[in-house]
DNA sequence: ATGGCGTCAACATGACGA
C-alpha cells in the first residue's frame, strides 16, 4: 500500500504546525509540498525526521519552492527539466519504492494576455517532453502537485464567470489533456464524477464557506498504477482551520505488491 | 471597476498568487 499526497502550503514557515498535524492524522507515506517559500538551509528537516519522514528539497526564498517528504528512501533526484534553465524552483523528481514521483508547482500564469501566461505554456511544453522521456524509463509514475489548471467545468464553481480566464483557458486545458494523451490518468476522476469538488478556495470573501473554489491540485498516475488505485480524496478540513493555506491536501492510495 | 486576503521582505507598501 502506498498513500501519497500533495499540498500547496503557501509558506511552510507559517503552515508547519498544520502540516505536522495533518501528517499525524492522514499518515501518508509521501507528501509533496509546494510554495514552501524558503531556502534549503531554512527547511525544518529535524521536525519531519522526528516523525519518520525524510525530506528532499528544492527551496527558494519568498516565492515557489517544492519539497517531498517520504517515509522511504528517495533516489535519482532531479530538480530541473532538461534543457530548461529556470531560477524558479517548481520541479522535484525522485524514485521512491520503485515509483517515479514528480512533484510540480505549475506556474500560475497571471492572465491570458500576460508574459507569465506565455511562461506557463512554455513550462507545460517542457513538462510534456519530460514526462514523455520519463515514461520510457518508468512504467510506474505519479505526477502530482499544484497544476494551476482546472481540467473541466465540473472543477469550477462558476464556469460562466471563469470562462476564458487563466486556470481554465483552452490552451492550458489542452496542455493538461496532452498528459492524458501520454497515458497519464487523473486519479480523482477514477472515483467520482461529481462536480463542485475543489482543492483551492480564495482567501477573500469567505470563499471556503460558500464552496467557491477550483480543483487545480491533482494526482496523475500511469495506467500501471491507476489500475491499482484505491482512492483519491480532497481533505477540506485543514482549509477550515485558523490561518490556513488557500489549498487543501489531496491524497491517493495505491495497492502495491 | 476595484478590491476583496495572505505572505514576503522590510518597515511602507508593492509583488505575487489563483
Amino acid at each position: 500500500m502506498l498513500r501519497i499526497a500533495t499540498w500547496n502550503v503557501n509558506s511552510l514557515r507559517v503552515r508547519l504546525p498544520h502540516v505536522l498535524d495533518w501528517l499525524a492524522l492522514a499518515k501518508p507515506d509521501v507528501l509533496a509540498l509546494q510554495e514552501i517559500k524558503m531556502q534549503d538551509e531554512q527547511f525544518p528537516y529535524e521536525q519531519f525526521q522526528q516523525i519518520g519522514y525524510q525530506a528532499i528539497v528544492s527551496g527558494q526564498k519568498t516565492y515557489n519552492g517544492v519539497a517531498t517528504l517520504t517515509r522511504f528512501a528517495a533516489t535519482d533526484i532531479v530538480k530541473d527539466f532538461p534543457d530548461f534553465v529556470d531560477p524558479q524552483r517548481r520541479v522535484l523528481a525522485a524514485t521512491i519504492s520503485g515509483i517515479r514521483v514528480l512533484n510540480l508547482y505549475v506556474p500560475n500564469g497571471e492572465s491570458v494576455d500576460s508574459e507569465k501566461y506565455q511562461y506557463k505554456l512554455a513550462w507545460l511544453a517542457k513538462l510534456h517532453n519530460y514526462c514523455q522521456q520519463q515514461l520510457q524509463q518508468h512504467d510506474k509514475m505519479i505526477i502530482l502537485g499544484d497544476f494551476n489548471i482546472a481540467p473541466d467545468d465540473r472543477d469550477v464553481h462558476d464556469p460562466t464567470a471563469w470562462a476564458g480566464h487563466v486556470l481554465v483557458s483552452e490552451r492550458e486545458r489542452q496542455a493538461l489533456q496532452g498528459l492524458t494523451d501520454l497515458g497519464l490518468v487523473d486519479t480523482f476522476r477514477l472515483f467520482t464524477q461529481d462536480d463542485k469538488i475543489f482543492s483551492w478556495w480564495d482567501y477573500r470573501g469567505g470563499a471556503i464557506w460558500k464552496n467557491h473554489g477550483l480543483r487545480i491540485d491533482h494526482i496523475f498516475a500511469t495506467q500501471a498504477l491507476a489500475e491499482r488505485a484505491e482512492s483519491c480524496e480532497i481533505d477540506k478540513k485543514p482549509r477550515k482551520r485558523k490561518r490556513p493555506s488557500d489549498h487543501a491536501p489531496v491524497i491517493a492510495q495505491f495497492r502495491l505488491d
